[in-house]
RNA sequence: GGAGAGGUGACCGAGUGGCUGAAGGUGCACGCCUGGAAAGCGUGUGUAUCUUAACGGGUACCGGGGGUUCGAAUCCCCCCCUCUCCGCCA
């Protein structure tokens, strides 16, 4: 959420990252209100301050036995008038909020412009893809070849998107999620957590899901609860409503858990494989900063889900998203695309992002300066570390063999209690 | 799911209609004391918002929402959460 303040005092400023966006936004009914709002709070402070005086009067003068029923008269009627007043305050404040709830964070200067995800900007490949001599499949042939996913008996358990990894498969996923949490934990200074994978309203909002996306997500019937996109979302809201010390941050918080999306509107998209899942398994990675840090926390952030890629082997770039792929809380994005030689093209596999104070501000997550009385948001980052679904697809496609086996990168060996390659399972 | 007890400031805890933004204690900060420390003593120690050059002042906030009243932390209603016992369960 942005800061009623800074869009009156920067209404310009704003109004141009909105238009960056490709958002063009009518702020004028919202200027409005914002001084019906005032208008209205000044009447009623002023009201409830004459209120409190002579209720003060009227404790006295029943003390010493006066009349007090004349002032009491009086007062009942300008409680009745505060009452109405507060009535309209209330609906102001509630189209206030509404408004604010749904603008998307301004981008940052540094963010190129543009419609969609063919403009972000390249920053760098790294690692050559491999040659093949011989024909390549696409992990979903692979690993239903090897009988190490069958997304055909997945799609009877559940219907359509819905994973289900067996033998050597399982094994995969699990082992990569271990390592990825190990090297996030042992050598990246994170904490690891176990967040729930429900969560409810409030925490849905403070990351910025709700209320503009709700039918991205999950819900469950009859409840305000709903399953968790990513585990940003538990992970960021961990102190919200809080005042932390400025010693204690940054905090760094990893999970892994599985993720939950509707897909909404997506349905011609990625049907094959493992791309575009229901639910799938993430390693994620959160920060939470100070306002003058994040920048270089985003940085090191987007070092921390280079380096899985790296360990692993597989060829990927880095990508500065544009503002018409830039999602709705942050400010600056990094993406990292992994190569996938079944397509013949980088896909997705970790988005790193630094949202500023949006989020905190939505979930109310301030700090302390030691020594300092002022009170301040901090900045909240976010960026996977790894998809963990995407890169059991990009490991089957790299690393596939000419006879459909797959060898298992030197990095991940260990975690698979030794096994060295795939062969057919089924 | 049933029965009961609770939710007050960083923490513990008092407070059943006005003098309570909130006693007392702990913690914390600063000062005194000390060779240094502990103890002791003194002072201070909420958030949001409006206003003021500043000092200060106004308003709101005692789990959340609504109600009664001139006036609510305190009375009434609804909801949420925590704890204890029973049931069920991994």
């Amino acid at each position: 959420m942005l800061d009623l303040k800074y869009i009156k005092n920067n209404l310009d400023a704003v109004k141009k990252g909105m238009e960056k966006r490709g958002a063009n936004i009518d702020f004028s009914d919202f200027l409005e209100n914002e001084k019906h709002q005032k208008a209205l709070l000044l009447n009623i402070e002023e009201l409830r301050s004459q209120r409190n005086t002579v209720s003060d009067d009227i404790a006295q003068m029943k003390k010493s036995g006066e009349d007090a029923q004349p002032s009491i008269d009086r007062m009942r009627s300008v409680s009745e008038t505060i009452k109405s007043l507060d009535k309209e305050l209330t609906a102001v404040k509630h189209t206030l909020h509404d408004f604010l709830i749904a603008l998307p964070n301004l981008p940052h200067d540094d963010v190129p412009k543009g419609k969609d995800e063919s403009q972000n900007r390249l920053e760098k490949t790294i690692g050559i893809p491999r040659q093949f001599d011989f024909d390549i499949k696409d992990h979903a042939d692979i690993g239903e070849d090897l009988g190490i996913l069958d997304l055909a008996r997945a799609a009877k358990l559940t219907g359509s998107r819905f994973p289900l990894y067996l033998g050597s498969g399982a094994r995969l996923e699990r082992a990569l999620i271990n390592f990825m949490l190990d090297i996030h934990t042992r050598e990246h200074g994170y904490k690891e957590t176990l967040p729930p994978f429900i969560v409810n309203r409030a925490t849905m909002t403070g990351t910025g899901q709700l209320p503009k996306f709700e039918e991205d997500l999950f819900k469950l019937e009859g409840l305000d609860y709903y399953l968790i996109p990513t585990s940003e979302v538990p992970m960021t809201n961990i102190h919200a409503g809080e005042i932390l010390d400025e010693k204690r941050l940054p905090l760094k918080f990893t999970a892994y858990t599985p993720c939950f999306r509707s897909e909404a509107g997506s349905y011609g998209r990625d049907t094959k494989g493992l791309i575009r899942q229901h639910q799938f398994n993430k390693v994620e990675m959160v920060k939470l900063t100070t306002p003058e840090s994040s920048f270089d926390e985003l940085e090191s952030l987007l070092i921390n889900a280079e380096t899985i890629l790296s360990r692993l082997d597989l060829p990927y770039q880095v990508l500065t998203l544009c503002t018409g792929d830039l999602g709705f809380s942050a400010t600056k994005t990094y993406d990292l695309e992994v190569w996938m030689p079944g397509q013949n093209k980088y896909r997705e596999i970790s988005s790193c992002s630094n949202c500023l104070d949006f989020q905190a501000r939505r979930a109310n997550i301030r700090f302390k300066r030691s020594g300092q009385k002022k009170i301040e948001f901090c900045h909240t980052l976010n960026g996977s570390g790894l998809a963990v679904g995407r890169t059991f697809a990009a490991i089957l496609e790299n690393y596939q063999q000419p006879d459909g086996s797959v060898t298992i990168p030197e990095a991940l060996v260990p975690y698979m209690g030794g096994q060295e390659i795939i062969e057919n399972e089924s």
